[in-house]
DNA sequence: GGACGACCCGGACACTTTGTCCAGGAACGA
DNA sequence: TCGTTCCTGGACAAAGTGTCCGGGTCGTCC
């Protein structure tokens, strides 16, 4: 114990480091909230929590991230966590959907632009993974070869079985959709736990030529 | 507490039930020592300990299984857990040895009788998956779609591996790799959480096919 | 078949984490 | 400024983890 609490502890976030940082989840925020109606208190604890929690998970990893270390990490009472989120994979999950906005805007905008790509999510997909790669990295597992996912691997299917609506008996769809999101998440971690050398745009292509072309030419 | 204890707890597995049941881990135990050496308390007591832990993650899953829920339904003193294993993961990694052993064992065989077939894995895993389905989910994850993988993912990845050496560069080859296991991975998941409905041999060509053929076709 | 030694048991211990509750102080919105 | 809402720090019970030891039990080996 020997909890000696005083100005500040070990790596406590203040409010402008909060504020200065653009992250995995940063305006989308309060998006179904008239935004002028939160009390500044709500906002301010919320992302101290999350930013608090995206800086933990890179360098412990999901799993090893207790609610106690965000907490303190963020400079909020343990108390005041749960008026807020009912665990940590609540936080998770609010904190993806931050994602989840940014991945299909981008699907949208870039289906309008070019209609013929289809699943047009990997290079966006990719590019947004490594201007993240450690909270990918921390949120999807990355301990030797494991995929926990999370919640990305449940938005990326979503983008995925909305491009293939239409197509075939539902099981067979179903099936593709398993192929496609398993083979994408599987070559974006290992590609992100190589430390992501490779262009995303190279990553992509190769990507997209195992998919489409199949596995057996070059 | 109120550990009243006398014959039998409440599920308690008995050295019967134990020897009758074959399983993921079943006769490769002791493999790697000669099996005529190691006292048979010892053999009994993990015995009793891997079948207590492949039972319950069947029902509750891997996360939810606790030390202690082992222990009680193995009937071994949960001190006595500590002297074989350090924890959960390393039940977990060994028991998995098993299944990589037989995984292994079909591949070679599939192989020999029909050489022409690449990646011949697959069925035998959809299979063996299929026999013990329970087990599978447990330590897979299946809650929502996520894909913890336990350590199966690093078994078939091998297998890959060692079939597609000498193709491409490293880089190149590793790509694939995470291609195919990530692929697979999701298919045999989603075939799973589904009730394994479809035939073993179907979803087994349904998969070479998207693998092979590529996404575009039908 | 008996003695020795390895193994297992149960219980205790210190420690960590979780989730809940409350009183009092602080900050917000109007 | 005032009332409401939010945050805090602390205490609490419960559960789990990992370690240690004395004493009983069961194999193994002679």
């Amino acid at each position: 114990m020997t909890s000696r609490r005083g100005a500040h502890r070990i790596h406590e976030i203040n409010a402008e480091d909060v504020e200065r940082h653009a992250s995995l989840h940063p305006h989308v925020l309060e998006a179904d909230v008239p935004a002028s109606k939160i009390d500044r208190r709500i906002a301010r604890t919320r992302r101290k929590l999350e930013h608090a929690f995206f800086h933990l998970i890179q360098d412990k990893g999901y799993d090893a991230v207790t609610i106690q270390d965000i907490c303190e990490k963020a400079g909020v009472g343990r108390s005041t966590f749960y008026t807020h989120f009912t665990g940590k994979d609540d936080l998770k999950r609010r904190s993806l959907e931050h994602l989840r906005a940014e991945l299909s805007a981008y699907q949208t905008m870039a289906s309008t632009t070019d209609p013929g790509k289809a699943l047009s999510f990997s290079l966006g997909m990719f590019e947004h993974a490594r201007r993240h790669v450690g909270a990918y990295r921390g949120l999807i597992g990355s301990e030797g070869l494991a995929v926990s996912l999370g919640g990305i691997r449940g938005i990326i299917a979503d983008l995925i079985r909305a491009e293939l609506a239409g197509q075939g008996d539902r099981q067979d769809r179903e099936i593709r959709v398993a192929f496609v999101v398993g083979a994408f998440m599987s070559v974006l971690t290992n590609w992100l736990d190589n430390g992501a050398k490779i262009e995303p745009a190279d990553i992509d292509v190769r990507f997209r030529s195992l998919l489409f072309g199949g596995l057996s030419p070059g």
